[in-house]
DNA sequence: TTGAAAGCGCTAACAT
DNA sequence: ATGTTAGCGCTTTCAA
């Protein structure tokens, strides 16, 4: 492996005057610039991220924490920040957080502490209060997608006004008899997001003074088949027959167009359904839903973090929560109501 | 940051001692390696990856290529590849390879070779053969799943063999009228999995002597949509009709059963499909596949580049392409055809 | 079994 | 603008 110190011999300078012309930091002639840099690409030199690190304190490495790693919305937020940290001449170390407690303690603990990153992006993790200090006494820069947690800096979509966007688009059409498959009651300690939709939901039906249906909620896992199963339930169950679907995730509405389809359902005249999360095959499945553009919020993840890590001398701001965008995309799944 | 100096300090040792009863390496006596222990659980020592790995040129950390991370089967793999890896303390360092040329440039001539990893996976790459040279220049234990390729240590699956058996299975249930979804032959120079499995599926035809017939063919791009629009054309055409479809992957065997089902064929009476992946969806769809076991492939990456590095001083065997396992699993897609 | 000390390959003061 | 040099925090000889 070529050495900083062959590099200078070759160009005839310091191995300083090496570092600073390689790294952009002090002050170097254009002339050696142009000399170290020859002599840097014809020698093959790359620098040594650990010395480097040693020597400076940074690591140009970001540590990423999510959940999943082989469902969707993760695995599409994970690519877009990848994207942009790749950009940006950053590594990227991925944590994957698993349901194991003593793994996922020893992240904390460990992995995270042994100074391999400058800064960690937490994509979607419900943070305990204990993880959530160990992640600030790490005195590194901490974006966090999800929450909002007031003791980490966070980019949140407002998913009560996500999943009332959702709701009045389908009052609108003239829906009163509408469904909610979303998470259970019961998980509300620790997983938000499915929990916010469903007050939005609910909220939103208060106020338009639809009142509740308990008979009308179906609990599911967010994927496919918990979409499936739950709309077979709602659908097949004499008496009260909802004319609409609200789904907290697309995964679970897509399982409930199909679920429809095989009760001889037509979509949108019989019934209609709408989703969460802008998934991949919304496009396919002509399926209307709240885009919440989860590329584009790993991408935003990403420059947010480095943004503080270059500016990490100007006082850094306690943060509001930033918020993230999110769109109604009408297709083809939800039509008026005509009673 | 505590340092090991004050660990050295606090158990009454020497920073030598630390270091030999932290690592392992060398001797130390059960007592001191004790009080060594205590000392840095209590001051919360963790040691600095960027100090170690210039001492001792290993970085505990593993680099893992992806062509994509957004698609179920890479993410998936990706999953076991991260899981096993962490079991045993490495970190993994991601490069996403997208189709930008110039950062996938990038990741061969700078990323991999900041020595920041230890070792590579590659993840179902297709490597030109100057990328191929460039890791092999890296001078680091290298397995790639795919190939095989003769210069690297593979892990592969035999994709011809693989689609024999879901011909077979075909044939054997008395269909001749067989379509095929997968690569067009334009694809054949960078991207071989699909060529591979079209190969097999030709081959196990004129073996069980039946004619080849191009309008059967139809190629697509592993989405669920293109094996939707795939199946649409086949099932639409007037004229000869298969009795069954074989689709290169299980995303667009998934997209074949819907368009089956949209234009009115019931699946497997009318017709049968078949897959190729094991994919998670395949269970709720009830397909019929070749379980290619995707979680297990990533986990075996894993160890076996682990092994190799623990074992690197053993003359490293220039090894066969080690062959992946796969199995037909038969669900309620596939059914006798009886003319 | 343990300690002393010489690096590992860089960066960043400090000088010039 | 450039060079000199003292570390950065470990690991690993080499000696004891």
């Amino acid at each position: 492996m070529v050495s900083i110190d062959e590099v200078a011999r070759f160009a005839g300078v310091s191995t300083a005057t090496v570092s600073r012309a390689l790294s952009g930091r002090g002050h170097v002639s254009d002339a050696t610039r142009a000399r170290v840099e020859t002599a840097a690409k014809t020698l093959g030199y790359v620098v040594s991220s650990s010395a480097s690190s040693l020597a400076s304190g940074r690591t140009r490495n970001i540590g990423v924490l999510v959940p999943f790693l082989d469902r969707w919305f993760f695995s599409t937020v994970l690519s877009g920040t990848a994207s942009a940290l790749m950009r940006r001449g950053y590594d990227i170390t991925l944590y994957n957080l698993t349901a194991d407690r003593e793994q996922r303690r020893s992240v904390f603990e460990t992995f995270l502490r042994r100074q391999r990153v400058d800064g960690v992006i937490a994509i979607s993790i419900e943070l305990g209060d204990e993880e959530t200090e160990q992640l600030r006494e790490l005195d590194l820069p901490v974006i966090a997608i999800g929450g909002p947690n007031p003791r980490l800096s966070t980019l949140t979509v407002d998913d009560v006004a996500v999943a009332r966007l959702a709701t009045e688009h389908l009052i609108s059409l003239g829906h009163s008899e509408i469904a909610h498959i979303g998470a259970s009651p019961e998980f509300d300690i620790d997983f938000h997001i499915p929990t916010h939709r469903r007050q939005g939901f609910e909220r939103t039906l208060a106020d338009a003074g639809i009142p509740p249906r308990p008979a009308l909620f179906e609990p599911a896992d967010f994927t496919v088949e918990g979409g499936f199963r739950a709309a077979k339930q709602l659908l097949g169950r004499p008496g009260e027959r909802p004319t609409a679907i609200f789904a907290a995730s697309d995964e679970m509405a897509i399982g409930a167009l199909l679920a429809a389809r095989e009760l001889g359902y037509r979509v949108p005249e019989d019934l209609s359904v709408i989703g969460i999360d802008g998934h991949e095959l919304g496009e396919f499945f002509r399926l209307t839903t709240v885009d919440q553009f989860p590329l584009a919020q790993g991408e935003r993840a990403a420059d947010a973090i480095l943004d503080e890590l270059e500016a990490r001398d100007a006082a850094i701001p306690r943060e509001e929560p930033r918020r993230l965008p999110y769109e109604l995309i009408v297709r083809a799944t939800t039509a008026r109501f005509d009673r």
